[in-house]
RNA sequence: AGGCGCGUAGCUCAGGGGGAGAGCGCUACCUUGACACGGUAGAGGUCACGAGUUCAAAUCUCGUCGUGCCUACCA
């Protein structure tokens, strides 16, 4: 590498790719299973094999990359875990789809068939996400890269899957659970989406058995009441205590069903008579449990409705509505329709309307399971950062149900139980068996379900790590050290994750849950496909580069806040990015010739103000990125390094520093700041590298006295022996004094051409020392031809005038002055005083505030007033002399 | 129905009991030997509204309105 000039602007395109093929080929990212180095370790959420970068993934990943990237300069370590999800039914969607445009439907193909379809395609597109992420920069150890179908991991799987079934915490049984029609499979109560709907609310009769009258019945599902097995009221109902022991009639199917008393039903709603369904509602289930009902399953697996449900066999479960309906009107027993707001679960995978359907499924027993997760919590062996969501985990873990996890899908790890066909024993194993452990019989037949896809996700951070195997990879990186990931998977996968994790591992899978807001649109809108609404990441990082789209979700990364992401404050990052470049092409221009042997820290005595300055506001920096950090305030640290880079080091500290480069200084003098200089940039670079990893990488190998990959440098450590703060007060003297004169030129339209004078008075003697030490910097960076001082009040006639602290600025005008302009300058900045000096007034004269506010704050506030008196004073004399002059 | 969060400059958002801030946009001036993806200066805010606590509230508490999300078996 040469350290020639810099392009002018910086041009990711030519940069990106070069370095990332660098890092990989050299190896970097690689963890050491074997290392005696702290361990640092992170699993990343897979993202489905279908799927392509998305802001989400984005955002989510280049904060890991940043807590990776920083660790390993910090010596760890790490161990960024990668891989992808097989993502059982949104997969399958999506292969069923391509080979329906062929015009082939996976049953005319066959299970096998179709699942090495699945694999052929998965081998195809399925890597599209990976090098999406490479692109993103992403630092993951690819060597070690997981899918959930692997064999390692299917292994896992079974073994859980045994191990649960042998403890009873795995069952099967009939109950109801969400089908969805369309997909034609259960679905976990977490994949149910539920959603507001005008409906309504039918109000049936129902005649009473051999007697007058009727119950009336209130429903939203009239389709429904061709599976009741009874009618139910509550026992403490006065209205309907007379009913004990008998029937009612069930219209259209006439059928006599018994009229119950539970607890169950509310009094106040509708007529307080409930009817009951327990084939088609997880209530009415319940019910019919408690109560002994049969279950009459009208609506099939199809979403039509089957055999017993008479003459509407055979229709679709929402036209069968409208017949209904129809036939009771017919019939007179719709007593009244209400309209009526409820919400309706959804598929959340296709949208279908979910059917709560009665089925033999396989669930989890979760409650055990939670009661550990929830503990681990509690006991902060496991952190949740931000901790408002401590709260949200815990309602949810408290009221935990058993978990569905088997799905009528063909793609995903098939169920390890078979059943024998002989004796029909059912035998759960984790290879497969070969006969009847029972009988010794050969023909088994095995589950045809798979599991729910967060069932293997739920394993990631051990089944990854080669679980159940006792790995050195185990043992060195589990338990992680955080969890990366966005709120709306905290149940479907964080918190199953922990309760697999405690119950297998007997430790908490992560240390700490980092918990990031979601990406949204400008409207606050989750971005999703379906709306349109989708800023896509691949497309920025085209337009901006990758390290601009990196340093804008850094920067936002607020906790407990979402994201309202816009090009407009990317393309912001952008010129960041480019002002970090051309400060770096300054630096290197004058480091061409720089020595290695300069590279040593040099005696804070013999340095320079302004260098002093900088470390000194450097070290500050270093501490302040460290503790952001640490405490994943990710918003702050990048905020902190753009402020310093921008505001500090190039408005102020190179500036100063063209001075000594430029003027005729001796050699010396020039090699000390050189020193500086390369050791602020050297710095900087690393403080930003794990943010913006490609241009601080192209920068550090033209930056001279460097070795390898930025990625192997050391994160720079907070010197407090660089904390200067007489150098900063100093600057700030100074920089008053500068902005006086900047705010003269502004304001009153000087030709920037023009080369000014400018005169200094303060009483302050000390405050005149330092000035007169520094004049030099003032007079290049105000672009004076020469600063006087003076302690004796002489005023330069026709001046425009400037307050800064204790030390008035003239800057003489003679023939240029615009009187006007001048008087309304002061005039504006006198009311602008006066202002204060009222509040800080009402303060002062407060008996309260002087006795009850602390003694420090007090003191503050009259220094406070003694300055804008002294403000004020010196601006109305100038301003009198003004209009005099006039 | 409960729970959580948000309402601060034209826009996107930081801050979080004692000086209202940033980026973008806007205005004026400027091709000054790193950078016009730049520089300098400037305009712009009853920090949603109402009450309370406090010497002091944008900041804490309560309420109202608006807004977004999550959870839920009231048919």
């Amino acid at each position: 590498m040469d350290s020639d000039t810099l392009d002018k602007a910086y041009d990711p395109k030519k940069v990106e790719k070069r370095w990332y093929d660098y890092w990989e080929r050299e190896h970097l990212f690689a963890a050491n299973d074997y290392s005696n180095k702290k361990p640092f370790s992170i699993v990343i959420p897979p993202p489905n094999v279908t799927g392509v970068l998305h802001m989400g993934h984005a955002h989510n990943n280049t904060l890991q990359d940043i807590l990776c990237r920083y660790r390993r300069m910090q010596g760890y370590n790490v161990l960024w875990m990668p891989g992808t999800d097989h993502a059982g039914i949104a997969t399958q969607n999506v292969v069923e789809n391509r080979l329906a445009e062929e015009g082939i439907d996976r049953h005319t193909l066959g299970r096998e068939k179709f699942i090495e379809r699945i694999w052929e395609w998965r081998e195809k597109y399925g890597r599209a996400i990976i090098k999406q992420l490479k692109r993103l920069g992403a630092s993951c150890d690819w060597d070690r890269e997981r899918f959930t179908m692997d064999e390692g991991l299917s292994r896992a799987v079974r073994t859980v899957f045994v191990r649960l079934y042998n403890e009873g915490l795995i069952y099967r049984g009939d109950y109801i659970i969400n089908w969805c029609t369309r997909c034609q499979t259960a679905l976990s109560d977490l994949e149910v989406e539920h959603e507001e709907h005008e409906g309504n609310l039918y109000y049936v009769r129902y005649p009473i058995d051999n007697g007058s009258g009727a119950l009336i019945v209130a429903t939203t599902r009239p389709e429904t009441m061709l599976g009741d097995t009874a009618v139910a009221v509550n026992p403490n109902d006065e209205r309907y205590r007379h009913l004990k022991g008998k029937s009612v009639l069930l219209p259209l199917v006439n059928r006599v069903i018994p009229v119950i008393f539970d607890e169950y039903v509310d009094v106040d709603f509708g007529t307080g008579v409930l009817k009951v369904t327990p084939a088609h509602d997880p209530n009415d289930f319940e019910i019919g449990n408690r109560h002994k009902l049969a279950s009459v399953k009208v609506i099939g697996e199809d979403g039509r409705m089957t055999e017993e449900a008479g003459v509407f066999k055979g229709m679709d479960r929402f036209e069968c509505r409208e017949a209904v309906i129809k036939a009771l009107e017919k019939e007179g027993l719709i007593e009244k329709v209400e309209p009526y707001q409820h919400s309706i679960g959804h598929c959340h995978r296709c949208r279908t309307i979910v059917e709560p359907n009665l089925s033999r499924q396989w669930f989890v027993k979760v409650k055990p399971l939670a009661e550990k997760a929830i503990d681990a919590v509690k006991r902060g062996a496991t952190r949740i950062i931000p901790e408002t969501w401590n709260n949200v985990y815990f309602d949810w873990m408290y009221n935990i149900k058993d978990w569905c996890i088997s799905r009528q899908i063909w793609w995903g790890h098939r169920i390890p139980a078979w059943t024998c066909k002989t004796c029909g024993e059912l035998i759960v194993a984790v290879k497969d068996p070969a006969e009847c452990p029972g009988c010794k019989g050969t023909d088994l037949e095995q589950e045809e379900d798979v599991l729910d896809t967060w069932f293997s996700s739920a394993l990631w951070p051990f089944s990854t790590m080669g679980w159940p195997d006792d790995t050195q990879t185990l043992r060195t990186f589990y338990p992680t050290s955080v969890l990366i990931t966005g709120f709306d998977i905290l149940f479907f996968w964080v918190a199953r994750m922990m309760m697999m994790g405690l119950h297998f591992m007997k430790e908490v899978p992560f240390r700490d849950v980092y918990i990031h807001a979601l990406i949204r649109d400008s409207e606050g809108k989750k971005m999703s496909k379906s709306k349109g609404n989708v800023i896509d990441p691949l497309h920025i990082i085209d337009k901006f580069g990758t390290d601009a789209l990196r340093f804008t979700l850094a920067a936002f990364a607020v906790q407990g806040r979402d994201i309202r992401l816009s090009e407009n404050r990317i393309e912001g990052y952008r010129h960041f990015i480019n002002k970090l470049w051309n400060a770096a092409r300054f630096c290197l221009i004058h480091l061409r010739e720089f020595k290695a042997e300069g590279t040593t820290k040099t005696d804070k005595k013999v340095l320079p103000l302004p260098d002093r300055w900088i470390l000194s506001r450097l070290n500050r920096v270093v501490e302040k990125v460290i503790s952001s950090l640490d405490e994943y305030k990710f918003n702050d640290a990048a905020s902190t390094l753009y402020q310093f880079v921008w505001h500090e080091f190039c408005d102020w500290y190179i500036e100063c520093v063209k001075i000594v480069l430029y003027e005729k200084e001796d050699k010396t003098k020039k090699q000390i700041t050189l020193n500086v200089l390369w050791h602020i940039l050297h710095d900087i670079l690393c403080l930003l590298h794990p943010f913006i990893p490609f241009v601080t990488e192209e920068i550090w190998q033209r930056l001279p006295n460097t070795k390898g990959s930025i990625m192997k440098a050391d994160f720079p450590v907070a010197d407090q022996g660089r904390v200067d703060n007489e150098a900063e007060s100093t600057m700030k003297i100074l920089m008053g004094i500068i902005n006086g004169i900047r705010n003269i030129r502004g304001e009153m339209n000087i030709p920037p051409g023009l080369v000014l004078k400018a005169v200094v008075y303060s009483e302050d003697r000390n405050i005149l020392e330092i000035i007169n030490r520094y004049k030099g910097i003032i007079i290049h960076i105000a672009r004076l031809s020469s600063l006087e001082l003076t302690s004796v009040e002489k005023y330069p006639e026709a001046s425009a005038t400037a307050i800064s602290g204790s030390c008035t600025i003239f800057v003489p005008l003679k023939g240029i002055i615009n009187f006007e302009e001048e008087i309304k300058r002061l005039s504006k900045e006198l009311s602008k005083v006066n202002k204060e000096l009222t509040g800080v007034g009402k303060k002062l004269v407060n008996e309260d505030f002087l006795k009850k506010a602390p003694p420090e704050i007090v003191e503050k506030v009259r220094g406070k007033q003694k300055m804008l008196v002294e403000k004020k004073n010196k601006l109305e004399a100038n301003l009198e002399r003004i209009q005099g002059l006039a």
